[in-house]
DNA sequence: CCATCGCCGTTAACAATTTCACAACGTGAC
DNA sequence: GTCACGTTGTGAAATTGTTAACGGCGATGG
């Protein structure tokens, strides 16, 4: 499967990222095989669409016995990671931050959390969920050291911005902002908002 | 401006959230008129989408002024929660729970957490966060008492699948998953998937 | 008072995504 | 062998979402 300069639509791409997990699942659970309605199913969406996006980015498999779960695992590993390691930062070890370091260590290698940056000198210099936690003051030259590309914010609403500035200064490609502060970054630096206001209304209204 | 059957599609419906949020901050910073290109440059898209999901949900501004930001949200806010106070709970106070916790104390109060949910007896009878939580095998009739439709599952994967059950038999009717198990529910249940995993992914792999 | 300007609201064109429909294929039953 | 079945892969249609284009209106400044 050819994982090269594929244009990959926006929607697609969260699709494989969700097939991925369930096919990691599956990888433990021993199966080998899996049908598209069945990936459906634990999807939340139709078989057509699963066939449709594994198409699209040249997975294939059999009439007879569906799709081959290792295989379909490794391709789609394959295109999201293309084979190499992103090193991530975390700004802000509260509860939040806790949970994402903690959170990430039973995750894939490729996006390694390699540093968490405080303001609190109480957490300063420890090690916190296997992630050293460097002064919040020495980001910018600490993710340029690193080759650090992405950097996710859980500080409060208040030091969002000036961390945001820091790590754009530092040179990070992505920012994942879990605050619910709109960010301000230069052009060339991609931020996803993780907002949880924003799925509890989503949800609400959809069940209503 | 009618909040009365109106089918919103699902994107307009999360840029509505993102609206709201930042009216939100312009309320608090004491801004009373903006202009669709301000929304749109903070919201990450463009004036024209602004304006169209605006029109689309009735809202209208005025050519000299922009929107009133005060009306904007008032009347964005009436749409997402339709006047109807909609209880939630949580289950699982572990680090994930309680930012989720802390965090929804300082939000607008048509969705708040009335109960949480645990298994540790450390927790159980306690107040954290400003929220009492139960013991999870008194879920079902607790969800039923308290009238809560709307579940959010923090507890360590293993326990996941176990809990959205519990919820569903309680009668909750969306469950927002912070687990990155695939959740298994009866139809008419919806279900949101909060997925950390995946965001990290996609912006990965979108600015790489 | 009139000209100009910037922005809103709306329709129409355009692009994307999803769904439909069905051919092709492998498998197992008989 | 061959028939029936269930699944994949995929063009085409339908739906949905986005962008472009433009008339209109109120404000502002001569």
């Amino acid at each position: 499967m050819k994982s090269e300069k594929l244009k990959i639509p926006i929607n697609t791409l969260e699709r494989l990222v969700i097939y991925q997990r369930l096919l990691r699942h599956w990888i433990e659970v021993g199966t080998t095989h899996v049908f598209s309605h069945q990936m459906a199913r634990l999807a939340h969406n139709s078989p057509v669409q699963v066939r449709r996006d594994l198409m699209q980015v040249g997975c294939s498999g059999s009439s007879a016995k569906g799709y081959a779960v290792r295989d379909l695992y490794d391709d789609i590993h394959r295109i999201l990671a293309r084979d190499r390691v992103r090193p991530v930062a975390l700004a802000g070890v509260g509860d939040f931050g806790r949970a994402i370091l903690a959170y990430c260590r039973m995750r894939s290698a490729h996006l390694p959390i390699v540093a968490a940056f405080d303001n609190d000198p109480a957490r300063i210099g420890r090690v916190i969920a296997g992630c050293r936690c460097y002064d919040v003051r020495e980001m910018a030259p600490k993710i340029a050291e690193l080759g650090i590309e992405i950097g996710m914010i859980t500080v409060p609403s208040q030091a969002a911005q000036e961390v945001a500035d820091r790590m754009a200064s530092g040179g990070v490609k992505g920012i994942l902002n879990f605050t619910s502060v709109p960010l301000r970054v230069p052009g060339e630096v991609e931020v996803e908002d993780f907002d949880i206001g924003m799925k509890l209304e989503k949800i609400a209204f959809l069940c209503q």
